[in-house]
DNA sequence: TGTACATCAGTGAACGCGCGTTCACTGATGTAC
DNA sequence: TGTACATCAGTGAACGCGCGTTCACTGATGTAC
C-alpha cells in the first residue's frame, strides 16, 4: 500500500505539481481510508518527501537511459555527446513532465536523505561523470574541473525554470531555440 | 485601500512566498472585511498577480540602484562591472528575500501584463543594456549578442533557485563561493 | 496439531480550521437640477 | 443654497468545501507454547 500511495502521489504530481499531492486524494486513489496514510508516513510532509524522491528517480532513470543510448567511437566524442544528451534529457523532462519536474525540485520540510550516499544515482552524478569524461579525454583543463558541475546544472535548470515561468509565453519554436542556444552556451564555455 | 492590499500581500509574501498570500489574511492586515478585496480585484488570482508585479518591482529597483552605483573610467570597464553587479544583485535578492524572490517568479494564472511594453524596466532590460554595453565597448563579438541575455539570465536564475532548493543544505561559505564561481563562469564564456 | 496471544494494516467517524466567494446591505461622497 | 439622486467603497453574515489529523476500533496474519 505504501508503494501504491507513492504511485498515486506521483500521478497527482504529474498534473498539478506538489500542491496537487493532497493526502486525502492520494488515499482516495488507492481506495483506502485517509488515515491509512499515517500507517506509512508520519504526516503529509513525509508523504510529500517520498513522492519527491520518486519524481527525482524518474528523472534519474531518463538520464540513465540517455547515457546508455550514447554511442561514439572515441572517448572524447562520447564525453561530449553525453554532456549534450544530459542537458537535452533534463530539458525534455521539464517540458514534457512539468508537474513531476516541479515535484522533483520542490522544497520539502523533511530534509533530503542525501546523507545516505550509497543510494541510486542522482542527476548531478551523471553531470559529474560526464565532466570527468571530458577531463579524461583532454577536452577540459583539469584545473577548471572542481565544482564545475554546479554552474552547468544551474544553467540548464535555470532555463528549464524560466521557460515554465516568465518565458512561458514564448512560442514552442522560440523555446526550443532557447534550449539549444543555452546548451551551446554551456558547450562554448567548456571548450 | 488597493495599494494597502498589495502592500500587505507583499509583506505576507516576504515570509512565506506566494502560498502565504491569502486573501483573508491580506484583508485582515489592512483592517478591512474580506470581501472588500473584491472591490479591487476580480479574485484571488488577480490579487496575486498584482503582488507578483510588486515583488518584481522590488527586484527591478534594486537593480536600478546597483546600476547607478557603478562608477568606472572607461565604457568597457563600466560594462563589465555592470554585468557583475547585476548578477550579484540578483543573487542577493534571492538570498535575502527568498519569499519575494519566489513571489516575483511565481506562475500566476493571470497572464503577465508584458504586452504593455512601455512599463517600468524589468530585470531582463538591465541585462540587455549591460550586454549592449559590452558589444559597444568591443568586449563582445556582435554576432554572439542576439538572445544572449537568456542563457545568462538562466544561469543566474538557476543558481539562485538551486541554492534555495536541492543545494539549500550547503554552508553559507559554499553558497557564496558557488555564486561567485557561477558569475565567473558567465564572465568566462562572455570574453 | 491446536490454542492463546501479540502485531499491525486498514476502518469508521468525527474534529476544528481557514479558505475563497456570494449576498443584500449601509452610508459617505459627489453631481444635477 | 438646497434637495434628489446615483455611485461605489466597505460591511455583516453566511455558504460550502476540502483539508490534515486524531480517536478507538476490527480483523487478519503470524508466532510461541
Amino acid at each position: 500500500v505504501r508503494a501504491a500511495l507513492v504511485d498515486a502521489g506521483l500521478e497527482l504530481a504529474r498534473d498539478g505539481g506538489p500542491d496537487a499531492v493532497v493526502l486525502r486524494e492520494v488515499t482516495r486513489r488507492v481506495g483506502v481510508v485517509p488515515n491509512t496514510a499515517y500507517r506509512h508516513f508520519a504526516d503529509r510532509a513525509a508523504l510529500l518527501a517520498a513522492v519527491r524522491e520518486a519524481a527525482l528517480g524518474q528523472l534519474a532513470q531518463r538520464m540513465a537511459e540517455a547515457m546508455a543510448r550514447v554511442r561514439a567511437r572515441t572517448p572524447a566524442r562520447r564525453a561530449l555527446l553525453r554532456m549534450g544528451a544530459l542537458g537535452r534529457t533534463y530539458l525534455d523532462f521539464a517540458r514534457t513532465e512539468p508537474g513531476l519536474f516541479e515535484m522533483a525540485f520542490a522544497a520539502t520540510d523533511h530534509l533530503a536523505p542525501t546523507a545516505g550516499g550509497a543510494g541510486e544515482p542522482r542527476p548531478l552524478d551523471y553531470v559529474n561523470a560526464a565532466l570527468d569524461g571530458l577531463v579524461d579525454a583532454g577536452l577540459l583543463a583539469p584545473e577548471r574541473r572542481p565544482n564545475l558541475q554546479y554552474p552547468i546544472w544551474a544553467t540548464v535548470h535555470g532555463v528549464a525554470v524560466l521557460l515554465r515561468g516568465p518565458l512561458r509565453t514564448l512560442s514552442d519554436r522560440d523555446k526550443s531555440q532557447l534550449e539549444a542556444q543555452t546548451l551551446a552556451f554551456i558547450e562554448a564555455s567548456l571548450t
